[in-house]
DNA sequence: CAAATAGTGTCTCTAAGACAATATCAC
DNA sequence: GTGATATTGTCTTAGAGACACTATTTG
């Protein structure tokens, strides 16, 4: 009879067939555009960060940031190194997705992707500054669907534009992922990821969670609504967006003037 | 300068270090039990599926069933394919729950599991017959949170009681995992991933959307409502179940008679 | 003063919790 | 008839959408 020690020592997964394993991150920031005019409130909107490959496959087009699992790392470790690497700033959240492993998903072999989403702070990306030269680069993003059913991803930065189109699969048992129609020159499977990923930021950005997490500590509420509205892609009443958000805030005593209008009181996040 | 082709040809990944992958599921099942009185509903129970081990590690511990992942499958159908082997019965459904990759997780070296829920119906399995004498059986589970601020798991089939403790961890940012306090006997960090698969379940069925997936093709409302208040372990009063799940069923004119009290309306899933 | 946002209050509608009351069967 | 579940309806309360109205600042 062997023991367990015997057993452990004797035994090697070297024996079997593995994959490589990856994470790949899709990190969003909220970027203010400059204003219409010295009253009105800047406009927001929602970034991704893309990287343009610099060896085969898929040479020269976007991709998401990722890498290859380390031993000694979990794979949000891994996702969180990987961010780190490509905007030398501290991630202030980061939420898995799912895991992408269909057969053929990767040309140079078996290679099973983890997905996150990853939240990035629009000071800290100022403070490090971008360089334009850069491989790295944030894409002003649209998702929707449109009448015909489809959904439209649109990447848009400087003259780049990536459009891909996508169609919900019902993944055997309700749960639902996207299916390439057009990949809009994306790399690999990653129009899905980044669509799986929009879906996932949306749903969790309904309990404001999320919302908080591309905040400064202190902040407006108009401000708290505008970075709602734009993950969210949908548009509410300041009167009743208040209202709803109350328990979720706690009042400071600061406002914030000069904005060419009343000032507003700054909040922060409760508890 | 190389083409694409010429890469690809001369790349290898087996010179990377890589991880062994693997899924594990946590079947769940509900259970009639029988009848306090003729005339009385019998009361359900929320079942879950484990495996005693027959080799090292953990030898004669019980474990979620689970295998590694193959080439040319994707990880959810490798978590298929493990449950079928285990049942004999074809899964309902399938969610994802989380990947466990803490480096140590398992002796045997560098592993990481995708951890699946997936429901069984009590009818099928039924049909197929549980052999008592096998590896294979369904525990009885209860997880509630108690006074501590701690979790505790019970999991019970016939004798054999498997009780394990743990702490709610916020992991990193926001999210919640569970540690390990007292792994009750239960393999690998097994009893972190029935926790983490449980809370995921009671999610999923705040929504009835998994909920039906317990339910067969025609099921009475008090059926309905027994079925998710055994998931969520909350009761509500069956006059306003009624109301809250109008929207999701649609009637049937069927009725199921001879239960020692006024028949009920048979109702099928709406859409 | 004008333009913009900040902030309050109120009406309405809907959904959920509580509970009363009636209906119908098996024994 | 009795004991159980089935089914309907009503009262109340909480929360969200719509909207009117007032407050305050900067150029």
């Amino acid at each position: 009879m062997q023991t367990e020690k015997e057993f452990l020592k004797s035994y090697s997964l070297e024996k079997y067939d593995r994959p490589s394993v990856t994470a790949d991150v899709a990190a969003f920031m909220i970027s203010s555009q400059s204003r219409q005019s010295y009253r009105r409130d800047p406009e927001n909107k929602l970034m991704l960060l893309l990287i343009k490959r610099g060896g085969h496959p898929f040479k020269d087009m976007w991709a998401l940031p990722g890498g290859f699992l380390q031993r000694n790392e979990t794979i949000e470790q891994c996702a969180l190194r990987e961010i780190r690497e490509e905007t030398n700033v501290e991630p202030v959240s980061l939420m898995p997705v799912g895991v992408f492993s269909k057969p053929g998903r990767d040309p140079r072999g078996w290679i099973i992707s983890h997905a996150y989403v990853s939240v990035i702070s629009e000071e800290a990306v100022r403070q490090v500054g971008m360089d334009d030269a850069s491989d790295a680069q944030w894409f002003s993003v649209s998702f929707e669907q449109s009448e015909d059913g489809l959904y439209r991803l649109a990447l848009s930065y400087e003259g780049t534009e990536l459009d891909a189109v996508l169609s919900e699969e019902k993944s055997g048992f309700g749960r639902t992922a996207f299916r390439i129609i057009d990949s809009g020159s994306l790399a690999f499977d990653h129009a899905a990821i980044i669509a799986q990923a929009l879906t996932a930021l949306r749903a969790a950005a309904r309990d404001y969670d999320t919302v908080f997490d591309f905040l400064p500590e202190r902040f407006t509420l108009s401000a708290f609504q505008r970075v709602q509205e734009t993950i969210m892609n949908v548009s509410v009443l300041p009167a009743n967006f208040r209202r709803m958000v109350s328990g979720y805030v706690e009042e400071t005593d600061e406002f914030q003037s000069g904005e060419g209008h009343r000032p507003a009181r700054l909040y922060k996040r409760k508890k």
